[in-house]
RNA sequence: GCCCGAUUGGUGGAAUUGGUAGACACGCUAGGCUUAGAACCUAGUGCCUAACCGCGUGGGGGUUCGAGUCCCUCAUCGGGCACCA
């Protein structure tokens, strides 16, 4: 695709074509920039609005044309809002820590600092290109320390924190009223060593330090959570992860797990992204029950299941192979098997034991377990298919009805029988829930909604089991063995965790020479000299993961310069909740499930007054590349042309290179462009295609530089202006839909806004044109109501593609309509204005008006119009249309049906035939049902 | 395997509660203006037809006076989860 037209220059200097897109952009931009037209501050007058994108992190290829999507569609609603008369806090920032900065000085001995400044100013000017209209006198980073600090804070605060579970609670409260508890009810607990307590209290604190194993990635050399990993593997480079104890920091998440699976419901979010937490936290409910151990009465086997009722099919037990009784239950003839078994499961990564599930892995423990009603005897095994990390890492396998236990079962010659009357298993388990019970004793007879409810009761009065909720969620592993993160403000007194006074954060990163681990294997932090504390005590060195830095951003938007705390409580009253979040839902299990958890944390301090951050969330779709390839004959080194490659035995004999698309157009490569792109193709022989020219092969991918499909925005913006990119990246598409960029549509919009400027531009100069003072005409104000209805019913669910379409409609029917009315025009811009800013303003001021848009509240934009005094009734007869007809829009539907039935018209279509009922669709349609 | 979401002209995509399918834009065709091109203007453009008729929203079935829209089913594509007891 060319950017550059070549004689674009020569065209601007006769008579232009197009209007002075730049000349406008940098005036108004300027405009806006020294007169701080888009600072907010809290004002009580005026409802709020608080529009938020999520931030970017600066990258070093800077932004492509996908960035801006969301923010455009963003800055489109926060300029609407404005217009009504919100006070609309509409802020940007930077997520600056993070991985690829310390990749990059780890290769360039550059400090990330300086980097991802780097990279922040040229985001910064490229989003100024687009005429956004963002408050940066908020902007929030990330890696400042002002900012961090808070970070940190919040950090002791948790761990300064417990969960109270009683119910009438519920919250997070202080450790020390915990401590004071202990001191009331455990007589001994002041005889405790300070070490003790410490350690006791660990297993309470929000943010606390444990021995868990943690997802451990060798070639980043550091540990990542659950949502950094995907099929085995980082999510960031793809590097193999392996499992590993370790002692690391948490955040109790867990704790917060039936809140946080509450609050979705009092959240307007897209459905998939609230079914995706939901699975995350996966709650399920059930019950724990012990098992007594033949021959040893000390141990219980404690078991976690959602189908207590299922209880009389349980055939064997399955322990996982790190059980922590494992030893206690391997008994002596079966310890050479269990350690051949174990050796083989130590040698198998996370992936190959996923890879392997239909295996059925497992072995006899030698132990039995004692049936809590049969009193019967039951085989315990060891199966890798059951988790460690999940419920009690032990199950009753109920093999009838469950297929996993089914498949155990088969594989090592247990028994199976079906609980459910009339249920056959011999065959395949019947997970049904649906059914009633046989052989089961006093259950019998009952249906399994009632049975689960009697088994426990049962259990719990037996005192063997107790009703219970388990969560898939896992605590958040809050450590990183990186340089570039905030420092977790923590350091060890005789073994024992301290954290770090608030009064003397930030507790700021270090200079370090290299940012690599030490030889020892320690952080990178270790490599730092005279830090804080550094001399006295052993500190930690491990850094906060890369979502820390956004768990609480959004608040700090709200009172970015406050140096005491994150936000101040009146201001973040002032603000409340986010109205609308605006980002990709790659965020979904990530960001958007941690941030909530810090909110709900920070309201049980009384620090905010929402437990909800988010009040509604829009996720927007990613914009796609189309790349474009060249075949290089893997023989002869010659390039193919794509429709001949069937010719030279198909694409398997040919290597497939990726080509700047800016080379291809059409598909048709320039040869000579491509030659001269580096020295290796100087020389590239080709064979041509059918056409005498060489094609190119495409596929749709991620926008990357390594693919060469990538569009910037500054390119487009210097031939069609902000406006036109603007409008056109709305225009593509539904914002929800992922969507391949492609340049066909632009001329469009940009034809558009060029025929708008030429009527009311005379010999290159914008004019005031001569206002009629006469009223409006029907037309005239038909065309201006559409639009209005238009936008006001869609910006608000930002389906704003047709929005686009709608200003063309209304925008070519005036100009026909040759309207010159004032008053309609004004509205027109308005409405206009947050698509493409610059050039309303411009044409605004050369109305007459003085300055910038005027941003005081239209009413009458507001208000539903009647489109139009009359509504045109389509007449059908038994489903076909055969004429139409007006009538008042007001008219109610009985008096349409009667006109119609007395039409003379109708009569003649209805030959005589009976009407048998007559539907009224208002303002659409009248359909006779005909007999 | 489980849970979501999609499928409409040559292309991107429009179509409140079921109510004239294909808005708007690109592209294409013809004409105008130009020495020529660019730009601009006018008209046309779902498919099949010379035209009328007919057929048309992934396939099949259903409900309805009426289905892109609701129900069942199948197919394809995309996203998420995945031994979670």
């Amino acid at each position: 695709m060319e950017h550059q037209s070549p004689n674009q220059s020569q065209k601007e200097a006769q008579t232009p074509n197009h209007y002075p897109f730049s000349k406008w952009e940098q005036k108004w931009q300027k405009f806006w920039k020294e007169n701080k037209t888009f600072e907010v501050t809290e004002d009580k007058n005026k409802p709020k609005y608080y529009i938020l994108d999520m931030f970017p992190y600066p990258s070093g290829a800077g932004l492509h044309v996908g960035h801006p999507l969301g923010y455009i569609a963003s800055d489109v609603l926060a300029r609407t809002k404005r217009l009504q008369g919100y006070n609309v806090l509409h802020p940007m920032g930077y997520d600056a820590f993070g991985l690829p900065a310390e990749q990059y000085a780890i290769q360039t001995g550059q400090h990330p600092a300086i980097t991802t400044k780097e990279n922040r100013e040229r985001y910064r000017a490229q989003l100024d290109a687009i005429g956004f209209s963002f408050d940066w006198s908020r902007e929030v980073v990330t890696c400042d320390p002002e900012y961090y600090h808070h970070t940190q804070s919040v950090f002791i605060d948790l761990f300064e924190s417990w969960y109270d579970n009683d119910p009438k609670v519920n919250k997070a409260r202080p450790i020390v009223e915990l401590v004071k508890r202990f001191e009331a009810q455990d007589l001994n607990w002041k005889n405790y060593s300070e070490k003790e307590k410490s350690d006791i209290l660990m297993n309470y604190r929000l943010a606390y330090l444990s021995e868990a194993s943690v997802n451990w990635c060798p070639h980043l050399g550091t540990v990542l959570a659950n949502d950094e990993i995907q099929d085995g593997r980082s999510v960031r480079g793809g590097h193999p992860v392996e499992q590993k104890k370790m002692w690391q920091w948490h955040l109790r998440m867990t704790a917060y797990a039936e809140r946080l699976l509450n609050g979705l419901t009092e959240i307007d979010w897209p459905q998939a992204v609230i079914d995706m937490q939901r699975n995350w936290i996966g709650k399920s409910v059930g019950a724990e029950i012990d098992f007594a151990i033949d021959g040893n009465a000390a141990l219980k086997l404690k078991i976690f299941t959602t189908r207590p009722d299922t209880i009389f099919g349980c055939t064997f037990m399955v322990i996982a192979p790190e059980h922590t009784n494992a030893k206690d239950l391997v008994k002596a003839e079966q310890q050479k098997a269990v350690d051949d078994f174990l050796l083989i499961m130590k040698s198998k990564t996370e992936r190959d034991r996923q890879e392997n599930i239909m295996a059925a892995q497992g072995i006899f423990t030698g132990s039995y377990a004692i049936h809590p009603f049969l009193k019967t005897k039951i085989p315990i095994y060891m199966g890798e298919y059951v988790l460690a990390t999940y419920g009690t890492g032990a199950i009753m396998a109920v093999p009838g009805h469950d297929e996993r236990d089914y498949r155990f079962a088969k594989k090592h010659g247990l028994k199976i029988v079906s609980i459910l009357k009339d249920v056959d298993v011999s065959e395949v388990a019947s997970e049904s829930k649906e059914g009633i019970l046989s052989n089961s004793d006093f259950l019998n007879g009952l249906p399994v909604s009632e049975a689960i409810s009697k088994v426990i009761a049962k259990l719990e009065e037996l005192k063997v089991g107790v009703g219970k909720t388990q969560f898939r969620l896992r605590d958040a592993i809050f450590g990183r063995q990186r340089y570039w993160g905030e420092p977790i403000p923590v350091y060890f007194e005789n073994g024992i965790p301290k954290t770090i006074p608030k009064d003397e954060l930030p507790l700021v990163l270090p200079d370090v020479d290299k940012y690599l681990p030490t030889s020892t294997g320690e952080p990178p932090l270790a490599r730092a000299k005279n830090w804080k504390y550094q001399d006295k005590f052993p500190i930690e060195y491990s850094t906060m993961p890369g979502f820390a830095g956004s768990c609480a951003y959004f608040l700090r938007y709200m009172d970015p310069k406050n140096k005491n705390t994150l936000v101040d409580k009146s201001k973040a009253d002032y603000w409340g909740q986010v109205d609308f979040y605006l980002g990709g839902s790659e965020h979904a299990t990530g960001h958007l499930l941690y941030s909530r958890f810090w909110n709900h944390f920070l309201f049980d301090l009384g620090k905010i007054s929402h437990r909800e951050p988010f009040k509604k969330l829009f996720n927007q779709g990613m914009i796609l590349g189309r790349s474009q390839f060249v075949y290089r004959q893997v023989d002869s080194g010659k390039y193919v042309s794509f429709d001949r490659l069937k010719d030279f035995g198909g694409e398997g004999k040919f290597t497939k290179i990726h080509v700047d698309v800016k080379f291809v157009k059409n598909d048709i490569l320039d040869i000579e462009k491509f030659k001269n792109w580096r020295e290796e193709y100087n020389s590239a022989e080709f064979i041509l295609g059918d056409h005498g020219q060489y094609v190119c092969g495409s596929a749709i991918e991620k926008m990357s530089k390594s693919f060469y499909n990538v569009f910037n925005p500054d390119d487009i913006i210097s031939e069609y202006g902000a406006d036109a990119f603007r409008m056109y990246e709305m225009f593509l598409g539904p914002l929800e839909q992922a969507k391949p960029w492609n340049m066909n549509g632009i001329e469009g919009v940009f034809r558009f806004l060029n025929k708008l400027w030429r009527f009311w531009h005379q010999d290159g100069e914008l004019t005031t044109p001569k206002w009629s003072s006469a009223p409006a005409t029907e037309e005239e104000l038909k065309a201006l109501h559409t639009l209005i209805k238009k936008c006001m019913s869609d910006i608000e669910i930002l389906s704003i593609n047709t929005m686009v379409s709608s200003f063309m409609i209304a925008g070519q029917e005036l100009m026909k309509l040759e309207c010159d009315k004032k008053d309609i025009w004004e509205k027109f811009l308005i409405l206009l204005s947050p698509f493409a800013p610059h050039f309303c303003e411009e044409i605004w001021s050369t109305m007459g008006k003085v300055g910038s848009i005027s941003f005081a509240k239209f009413p009458e934009l507001n208000e539903s119009f009647l489109v139009s005094k009359v509504s045109t009734y389509a007449i059908s007869f038994n489903g076909k249309t055969r004429f139409t007809v007006d009538f008042p829009t007001e008219m109610a539907a009985t008096d349409v049906e009667a006109k119609v039935k007395a039409m003379d018209q109708t009569t003649k279509w209805c030959e005589g035939k009976n009407i048998v009922k007559v539907i009224v669709v208002p303002g659409k349609i009248v359909n006779l049902v005909l007999k």
